[in-house]
DNA sequence: CTGAAAGCGCTTACAG
DNA sequence: CTGAAAGCGCTTACAG
């Protein structure tokens, strides 16, 4: 297969088809600058009708700007983020789009941000979208290092850093108290990727919720950093023995699987379960979770939103806190 | 928060610093046109030394390049695709930064590739790779009418249109064939969206297998277009009043729908089920069922560089078929 | 082997 | 109100 090279029509093309010059054909399209409404029209008219578009990479160089945004996004994680992530990548796109910006993927480990590296010191993007923050985080380390503007769907502990995110502390706080108030008192914490920040946010909102109900939580309850069914299972057979009373899971894929392990013919019932993330997961589920539900798009609209209010030279508040329902179900 | 503008060093400046002509250190970098050995590397060794890095953007617009592609996920589908997209998409990124190319994102329904034909008009991209197919596919169209190379993902009705799939008709003929063989003659099909390519190819697969078996197989026992869970469990609890003895999902998503029907108390058993797909979903099921398995990130690597020997001016097969593998399971 | 100059397709002071 | 010219950061014939 081959392509004919259809040469696009340009700037110097229209101007010299309208025997005006570029400048002219540029303010005409920009809006910029002084210039008389009967050549404005008739360079509009023509260009609609000839169907120019300006390059807009070549507006860039001329500008300094690219007109992209790049948005990285963390090669590892749960199918349960997994639709989190892409509703919240289409919400950016959507947002950068209708002001002209196009997204530019990057792939990220921690360990491995030479994508963000090489975009960045190619020159093709302006500013930047971080989708998972670490508690060390090269990403933040590198950008800011740079000057490279740039914005983080989540929370962050690094000083300056912008950040939009659901207010997960809240949303586990409430959650929490909500169990509390049920008279549940041992409730089990069951999953969550300690090296993410939203962990702590979680983990945060649960102690909040303990305080207020001047309780204290018993550690041995806690089962940080279970991602496999198997010691997920283990963690959820142990719990009668430990007088848990309810579980709280990190996500709904730990919620999937606890609830797979408490409807086993031998598990004890008398656990009330809830979860912090009402993902696809839950949604798929016969019985009801009473879970946290987060609007990931609206998400990543917001973010990129303030990405552009940051080029645009605007000044934006260093944290947005999203709204978060609760899905009481019983 | 705002951020210092951190000028980035040109070619002007090692150009200058050095006391040779930008032409030498172009030369230098891109390795074309005849330089002395000792001024390449000295220049070489200037621009380690102060991390200078060509503007790829500026680079691009002197040779009519982008380097970028751009690929086009579709918006809607269910989530048994969302995984498979994204490790296509990985292994896009992946191909195509080693070659010094990044990804440029566009969403689409079929109706509205709005977001494809900005980033096109705007010329931001080289190519395009298209990882949904419809049978009426405006993409499709609109890159052909343009000229703009481009591939697919998966399998077009459209002549000369570049395409990498997986071989589902060989593969779902292969399962079918191995139900036959079981015995099962009456085998339910399940699922499918009808405007989609890979469907007519899993039905054609599907339609072969009977064919060589000298087999007819009974329309009644064809459910194409089901997605909620509830028509789906009434056309499963259909299936005994049919005598069918076996069910073939389109996906993994109508099979675990089946999966649990099945489960139910007053369900029949005596039933085969086997999926086209072997998603996510059916690894995290406690049943085993037998399916077809893909490489979904290798599919996006190889698409990549199809396209990229497409834009090298290399001439590429139309048609790439990559393998498959089934999973039996019983 | 090296460089001055024109060009990629735009924008934007600076003059008029 | 309009245009010639320089510039964005690179490449690439064309001379030397």
């Amino acid at each position: 297969m081959d392509f004919e090279e259809k040469k696009n029509i340009t700037i110097a093309d229209v101007a010299q088809a309208l025997g005006v010059s570029k400048t002219t054909v540029s303010r005409a399209i920009s809006g910029k600058g002084r210039i008389g409404e009967a050549t404005r029209a008739r360079v509009l008219s023509y260009i609609a009708e000839h169907g120019y578009r300006p390059n807009l990479v070549a507006k860039g160089l001329a500008q300094s700007k690219t007109y992209n945004v790049c948005v990285v996004m963390p090669e590892h994680y749960g199918m349960s983020e997994l639709s989190f992530f892409q509703e919240c990548l289409f919400g950016i796109e959507k947002a950068g789009g209708a002001a002209g910006y196009d997204v530019l993927l990057s792939i990220c480990d921690n360990r491995d941000i030479s994508s963000l590296v090489r975009i960045i010191e190619n020159g093709k993007a302006d500013g930047v979208i971080l989708m998972c923050s670490f508690v060390k985080d090269a990403q933040v380390e590198f950008l800011q290092e740079r000057g490279i503007p740039f914005v983080m769907t989540g929370s962050s502990d690094y000083p300056g850093v912008v950040q939009i995110d659901h207010d997960h502390r809240s949303a586990c706080r409430e959650l929490t108290a909500w169990l509390l108030q049920k008279g549940r008192e041992r409730i089990a914490l069951i999953g969550g990727n300690e090296t993410h920040m939203v962990t702590k946010m979680r983990m945060a909102g649960f102690l909040d919720a303990y305080r207020a109900a001047k309780r204290e939580a018993d550690p041995a309850l806690f089962f940080p950093g279970l991602y496999q069914a198997a010691s997920i299972e283990a963690a959820v057979r142990s719990l009668p023995a430990l007088h848990a009373d309810a579980v709280l899971c990190m996500d709904d894929l730990v919620a999937s699987h606890v609830l797979r392990t408490l409807r086993e013919p031998d598990a004890q019932g008398a656990l009330m379960l809830a979860s912090f993330y009402n993902g696809i997961l839950l949604e798929n589920h016969v019985t009801p979770v009473t879970a946290i539900s987060f609007n990931a798009r609206s998400l990543g609209m917001t973010a990129c939103g303030t990405l552009l209010d940051l080029l645009g030279g605007g000044s934006v508040s260093e944290r947005t806190l999203l709204p978060y329902e609760i899905i009481y179900r019983e």
